[in-house]
DNA sequence: CGAACCGTGCTAGAAAAATAGCACCCTGCT
DNA sequence: AGCAGGGTGCTATTTTTCTAGCACGGTTCG
């Protein structure tokens, strides 16, 4: 099996803030991005770190309308994958059990007797999957 | 509810995979530490990071024999939880049934019918904290 | 038309991060 | 004692990141 590098460790600190922002948002333009982004530089800023990010390969822009709108080149699903990976390997020495535990924590204050029938379910088909 | 910055957020590329590192092995000297950076640097560069780390307050060092030994200020719980709900948010839109679904798709290939029992459990556990 | 408004491209400069080098200090030999 | 090995503190330098500024191009509408 191919070890995908992880690309997102390679990110400087400003370019995982904006990448994460335009995979929160899905695609955005140079001025959400700078919206969202914690003590925003200037316009001019941004952009230019848009830029970088696109000779980099981690972003492509489309023309919409008279601007740019920006997309990710790494589809959610392969990012998030990638994502949930590296956390797991970090924080949860790989153990499925240990990460849906802490995730149950974290979200436990919205918790509803349907989302938890739902859970129960994925996994159950997982366990046909398995078989 | 207080919402706590994260910290994570601030770091530097190497910085970040430093405490990465940290949290893996649970504490750290500097040569492990090198050991297990892609592309290391210098002994001495990430002795000097180190220092930063500690300065910035991410980290402790314990004098263990000759050496430095360090450790993360923020427990392996805390640091797990805010990555949780980093990830969570950036990623799921905080919707616990998809990140669910794609921590089971991740780890399909080891999921032995134990373990699915297992979070069958500890769901039903949630359910009865919930009410 | 033409001027105000958005948007872009490009470039230069400041600030921070990353790296390496050197001097020193223990500890355990021989 | 004297020397080698493995650790540390500190500092200087290079490299990258981060930022802002300026010039230009297209729309829109008075």
């Amino acid at each position: 099996m191919a070890m995908s590098k992880n690309l997102y460790g390679e990110l400087s600190r400003r370019e995982r803030q904006i990448m994460d922002i335009v995979y929160r948002l899905g695609r955005a333009t140079a001025a959400e991005v700078r919206e969202n982004l914690p003590d925003p530089p200037s316009y001019s800023a941004v952009r230019a770190m848009l830029r970088v990010l696109e000779e980099k390969g981690h972003l492509v822009h489309e023309q919409q309308g008279p601007r740019y709108v920006f997309v990710p080149t790494v589809s959610v699903e392969a990012a998030r994958k990638s994502a949930i990976r590296r956390l797991m390997k970090t924080f949860f020495d790989n153990s499925l059990e240990e990460a849906v535990a802490t995730l149950l924590a974290v979200s436990s204050s919205n918790l509803s007797e349907e989302e938890l029938d739902r859970l129960v379910r994925l996994i159950e088909e997982a366990r046909k999957e398995g078989r």
